[in-house]
DNA sequence: GTTATTATTTAACATATGTTCAATAAGAAC
DNA sequence: GTTCTTATTGAACATATGTTAAATAATAAC
């Protein structure tokens, strides 16, 4: 009930770096809410309101059905940028490189894809999104299963020297999803657990840990491939 | 093989008839809220409301009221009971044996661990505390860091005949964390992302699993350690 | 400067949601 | 059966929250 918008605009103004001009083009005012949306989508989930989404940009919550039809299609348009964009095609050359060895591959995608996907918005959101609808976790897990996790397994059938056509025994998948899941696992203890989890002081840099871990990794890939080779 | 984790079925009989008592004797009112609240807020969050949360019960959501003075009061509740109160102090006893190899405690304890945390109310209720307010989340990874972590780094020193006094090593924990995370993201799999990340088929038990990656972990720790070693 | 366009706000609505409290009724004690 | 206790309900409240429609005002076009 509180109506006199003088004061109220003039400290809002003070209070963002840059005032946002009363009126904005179009282009310009929906890159504005997309951005904003995605920052607080991430933080607060898809719950989180209007009303508040808003505050921050200096607008009132009902500008935002002048861009978008309803809350659901602005989390939509979160969606596409965030998880749908982000996807990259080059993982799936870069890990047919027939150049580069196995190691090579298996570091250099998952440091990219670290670097991609195991970010502040991203990882939140994807777990938003499995505890509720799965609507988007399911789309990207699909990719995932489907055009990644194969070449991997056929990268590290390479490098143990086990070229059979059979198809991949569950030990193999098991073995690289211990892998994926501890490299998921940074982006985790980093966006969602955050400072709790940290430790104390952090000189190692998220290539050296991906490094170590693919080591380990095929390491033990290695062991266990010779031991299903002795069982033919 | 799955953990049954609380009910979730053991109600929905109520659904349709009224075959819960009108009047119930206080303790097993509470009880059967307390249950059903643990399975709601798994499902659906904090956010949750509290008619919803009823529903399922056969009574109104104002008798919540007459046990629980506040909504945080039964969230309270359930995070004593999902989180607090399943956490097992013998798991430092074991993991203090003087008596088993290094190997048998990391299976023996993963296992154990794996079967009390990787449930279905567990893992959700964990994240969404993690993604909210932290309170929960928190709480229970100081119990990991102060009481776990450090008694499975100083029994991969063993296992690796590496008894410096020296203070563990950044790359000492994180290999650590790569095997915790990787067991975790089984919880994770299963529990948040859902059958969208399931294999079509599957045989290898929880056991079997964690048993490989312990294995896996011990194998690259001998190496980590071995040329820490030469470094001195 | 006047007019037309439209970005933005104001007011309002309908439903959701945690919470309170007086009223009701089931079971126990007599 | 009557009385008493209290588990349980029903009505109501205050605020929250997605959404709509009319009013306002900034900018461009003339």
């Amino acid at each position: 009930m509180q109506t006199q918008d003088s004061e109220a605009s003039s400290f809002i103004a003070s209070k963002t770096e840059h005032p946002s001009p009363r009126r904005m083009s179009p282009e310009k005012r929906e890159r504005q809410i997309v951005n904003q949306a995605i920052a607080f989508f991430a933080k607060h989930g898809f719950e989180g309101q209007l009303r508040t989404l808003t505050e921050d940009l200096g607008i009132t919550h009902t500008l935002l059905y002048h861009y978008f039809p309803t809350k659901a299609d602005l989390i939509e348009r979160v969606y596409q940028e965030v998880v749908v964009d982000r996807w990259k095609p080059e993982w799936q050359i870069l890990l047919s490189d027939e150049d580069k060895s196995a190691e090579m591959k298996f570091v250099e995608f998952y440091i990219d894809y670290a670097k991609t996907i195991l970010t502040h918005d991203f990882v939140r959101i994807l777990i938003f999104s499995g505890l509720s609808d799965k609507i988007f976790s399911d789309r990207f897990f699909k990719l995932l299963q489907t055009q990644i996790l194969p070449l991997l397994i056929s990268e590290t059938r390479k490098y143990c020297e086990f070229n059979h056509h059979r198809d991949t025994s569950e030990k193999e998948m098991e073995l690289l999803l211990g892998l994926h899941g501890g490299i998921f696992y940074l982006g985790v203890r980093r966006w969602i657990y955050g400072a709790s989890f940290q430790a104390e002081t952090y000189h190692m840099s998220d290539e050296e840990i991906i490094q170590d871990r693919v080591a380990s990794y095929l390491l033990s890939a290695k062991h266990l491939l010779q031991k299903e080779k002795q069982h033919e």
